[in-house]
DNA sequence: GAGTTTGAAACT
DNA sequence: CAGTTTCAAACTC
């Protein structure tokens, strides 16, 4: 393990090196928006977060290069110790620092802060700020590096100035020196991206030197972590906040198109103003694949991000859409770094292939910041990240979730998952993702020969060429109902489920954000509750894109791992370990939705949510208690199984496995028979009027013969009649006819014993015969007639014959009887 | 959509 | 363990 730590030391630094090999200075050039215009209009705010990006993927240990217009950005292999941190965005007040105001357009002067906030004890994460002061008349263009020393709350600002002429592409092109800034543990690396003027200025402990090369490509960062083992210290996140100053509520918009031909994709921040009252300054995170599916994402820039280790690794690129008074809107963009379950990175959808302008003033944004409170406008994001810090640390203002690398929550089972983290409030993170077999996770954008394929920000996981998604949503904990917000119509159709607070429309939710590290993801089951220590972390509630596939086509070999309800199985294996993980945006999940159908791709229906009225969702009544999951856009009334009677629910569930303790484990498995690939009701069914053909009978539900194990009356769910399993269809029927024969002679007998038993006496002690017809005898005939007419129809027999037969077998029965009272009378 | 039927689950 | 009741889904109209 210190080995890794070493090599993780290196690998933290290493991205620096690859990158002064790979990248040239007209190479970051090209990064620079090109744009005659010197006043920064939304393409410089793409600039700046492609920047943002690259510095995220920097701090991601990621190795960046550019090969003209495109970014190609690979990842280094990881060691669980390198791991970045969590990060967890942070909005409202506190954004004061950390808020980025730019002009939107018509300004010349442009001011640009790089804030990196080293280390801080609570939040260890770079903060980049882009700011730009509005309707000041400057003549100068700066940039600012904003470095606190030490996290002690100092701020050293590096100020690298330029006179007033320099365009605005130059000092874009400045700008984009920094995305080499890497802030982890002090260090902070400036690198000029113009030619003949490298700078590199580094940040270690606080200070801040500045150099100049001349020659990026020999900027190669030495500097080693000098507290690899300290997680406070790993500046891994980087926080962009763009703000739009002119409007009372900035927005910032990422959009990206992907053309399947060009692949190309823009990040664009766009003002749009908005009515929103908010006063806590809700973050909205969205990812570019979000923003790509949205059809957002703009062609004119391009950025490639391209897997260069093996295990490849993709980028979540949060964005949070502001809107509050506090003017701000807080961009965040987060490497993922999985080691074992590499993330991919999500091609935007076709539909998306629209090209967008960037014009600002015009933008409107799909996710305004309007009061509208609809999931699809103001998506929560959760960042999911892998993380191999230990347990429990929280990570970014309070706001941050780490699941420890090593906690392993790994379950089977569809259920809320609970991290145990130490401290205050309880996080719950509901991972709900596709259970796959496959063992390999492919990036599926990647560099491609042309070098013009896309990238796609987002993390996502592609497993056997499905694609997996894991949405992140916030749950509230507090509630007592959750608020169903997707639309009910998508209900049937998708099997998509989200979780929102009910208390708060989603403008508001700007704290729900949690950071789980994308590995960790990988590895929760689905419907885990994640629990957080941060009081001030916003509940979160992980739901599956693709609504749970926990039931593999190996049904019974997934559901012998199915876990009690709210209860963790460390043992269980996640399917979906390598399956595609996807922080996407309910815009995401709506464009999902419509990919859904009722029918998983696996066969698997979507639950079908509840309508529980009197068991509180509380018993096995409950399909969704029953089968470990929380109630979820259902139409239950008192509803306590949720997370917000999480006590009272295992109470239920302690209850439940007193009665039957397999009151959890799948009804439906294998038959123990060696090779018998049979499904099997392992209860069996007690069917008595449905003839176990209707879907009362859960075998037949289950579209499953009817087996020993049922106890069920007239049973005709049997074999399906194939050629192959007629003989047994047939040796059933014949087996049938056999026991109604037996049974017709069983109850011959019995009336011939009752026919010789003494017969009953009158008060007299005088034997009479009519005292033979007492209601047994009387019943005992009756089944005889029956008998015979069962036996008729089951020969077909016509009508007539069929009556004659049962007439014969009454006057058989008769004759019993009267011989009967004749021999009693003779004895 | 209301009412009925059904069988599993819960209860006694 | 059996009988009864409760419950929610399935079904019917």
């Amino acid at each position: 393990m210190s080995v890794n730590k070493g090599q993780n030391a290196r690998a933290l630094v290493e991205p620096l090196a690859l990158d002064s090999r790979t990248l040239g200075d007209g190479d970051l050039s090209a990064l620079a928006l090109s744009h005659n215009n010197e006043q920064y209009s939304s393409n410089d705010f793409e600039a700046f977060a492609n920047i943002q990006a690259e510095l995220e993927c920097m701090n991601a240990e990621e190795v960046m290069t550019t090969d003209e217009e495109h970014i190609i950005i690979g990842r280094n292999i990881e060691t669980e110790t390198i791991v970045p941190d969590v990060e967890m965005t942070e909005v409202s007040e506190q954004a004061q620092e950390e808020h980025i105001i730019y002009t939107t357009a018509n300004q010349n002067n442009q001011n640009i802060v790089f804030q990196t906030k080293p280390t801080l004890q609570r939040l260890p994460a770079s903060t980049v700020q882009v700011k730009s002061n509005v309707g000041q008349v400057t003549q100068s263009q700066s940039i600012m590096i904003v470095s606190p020393a030490g996290g002690q709350g100092t701020s050293q600002i590096l100020k690298i100035s330029h006179p007033s002429t320099a365009s605005a592409g130059q000092l874009q092109s400045l700008a984009q020196t920094l995305i080499t800034a890497k802030s982890a543990d002090n260090i902070v690396q400036l690198r000029s991206a113009q030619p003949n003027k490298p700078v590199m200025a580094t940040s270690h402990s606080g200070n801040i030197t500045l150099g100049s090369v001349q020659n990026a490509k020999t900027v190669q960062s030495a500097i080693k972590r000098t507290a690899q083992s300290t997680s406070q210290n790993r500046n891994v996140y980087t926080k962009m906040i763009l703000a739009g100053n002119q409007t009372p509520s900035g927005q910032v918009l990422i959009t990206s198109s992907q053309n399947e031909n060009q692949q190309t994709q823009a990040i664009k921040f766009l003002n749009n103003s908005t009515s929103s009252q908010d006063v806590t300054s809700p973050a909205k995170t969205i990812t570019l694949a979000q923003a790509q599916q949205m059809g957002l994402l703009s062609t004119n820039k391009v950025q490639h991000i391209l897997p260069s280790s093996p295990q490849k690794q993709g980028i979540i690129v949060n964005k949070l859409v502001q809107s509050s008074s506090s003017q701000t809107s807080k961009m965040t963009l987060v490497p993922s770094n999985t080691i074992k379950s590499p993330t991919k990175i999500l091609p935007a959808p076709t539909m998306n292939t629209q090209v967008k302008t960037s014009t600002i003033s015009n933008q409107q944004s799909t996710f305004s910041s309007s009061n509208k409170s609809t999931v699809q406008q103001s998506p929560q994001k959760v960042i999911i990240r892998q993380s191999s810090l230990k347990p429990g640390t929280v990570l970014g203002s309070g706001q941050v979730i780490r699941i420890p690398a090593n906690q392993n929550i790994v379950t089977g089972s569809n259920q809320v998952h609970q991290i145990q983290m130490p401290s205050r409030q309880v996080q719950y993170v509901r991972l709900v993702s596709t259970p796959s077999s496959g063992t390999t996770n492919v990036v599926t954008v990647g560099k491609t020969k042309s070098q013009t394929t896309l990238q796609t920000v987002g993390v996502g996981q592609k497993l056997g060429g499905q694609q997996q998604i894991v949405k992140v949503v916030p749950l509230n904990t507090n509630n007592q109902s959750l608020r169903t917000v997707a639309p009910k119509a998508t209900l049937t159709g998708s099997g998509q489920r989200l979780l929102i607070p009910a208390t708060a429309t989603v403008s508001n939710q700007s704290k729900n954000a949690v950071a789980i590290p994308a590995s960790a993801l990988s590895q929760l089951a689905s419907g885990q509750a994640v629990l957080s220590t941060n009081s001030n972390v916003g509940n979160i509630v992980v739901l599956p894109a693709q609504y749970i596939q926990q039931q593999s086509a190996d049904d019974a070999k997934l559901k012998s791992q199915q876990a009690t309800p709210g209860l963790l199985s460390n043992s269980q294996n996640l399917q979906s370990s390598t399956g595609t993980i996807s922080v996407g945006s309910v815009l995401e999940n709506k464009t999902s939705q419509r990919s859904y159908t009722s029918v998983e791709p696996n066969g698997i229906r979507p639950r079908k949510p509840c309508n529980c009225t009197k068991s509180q969702c509380l018993k096995l009544y409950c399909d969704c208690f029953a089968n470990g999951e929380f109630c979820h856009m259902c139409n239950c009334n008192n509803c306590s199984n949720n997370l917000g009677n999480e006590e009272e629910r295992q109470r239920a569930i302690k209850s439940c496995l007193e009665r039957n303790p397999n009151a959890f484990r799948p009804k439906i498995g294998k038959g123990r028979e060696t090779g018998d690939d049979i499904r099997r009701h392992n209860k069996g069914c007690n069917c008595k009027r449905s003839g176990c053909l209707k879907n009362y009978c859960e075998c037949y539900e289950a579209k499953i013969p009817c087996s020993a194990n049922c106890k069920c009356i007239g049973c005709r769910n049997v074999e399906e009649p194939n050629l192959e399993k007629k003989s047994l269809k047939d040796l059933a029927e014949a087996a049938e006819v056999r026991t109604a024969q037996l049974t017709l002679n069983k109850t011959k007998l019995q009336l011939s014993e009752m026919a010789f038993r003494p017969p009953a006496t009158s008060n007299t002690g005088a034997r009479q015969p009519f005292n033979f017809l007492t209601d047994k005898v009387v019943q005992i005939t009756c089944e005889c007639l029956m008998a015979q007419a069962d036996e008729a129809e089951r020969n077909m027999f016509d009508d007539e014959t069929s009556q004659r037969l049962i007439i014969e077998e009454f006057g058989r029965c008769l004759k019993e009887i009267i011989e009967s009272a004749h021999k009693a009378e003779a004895t």
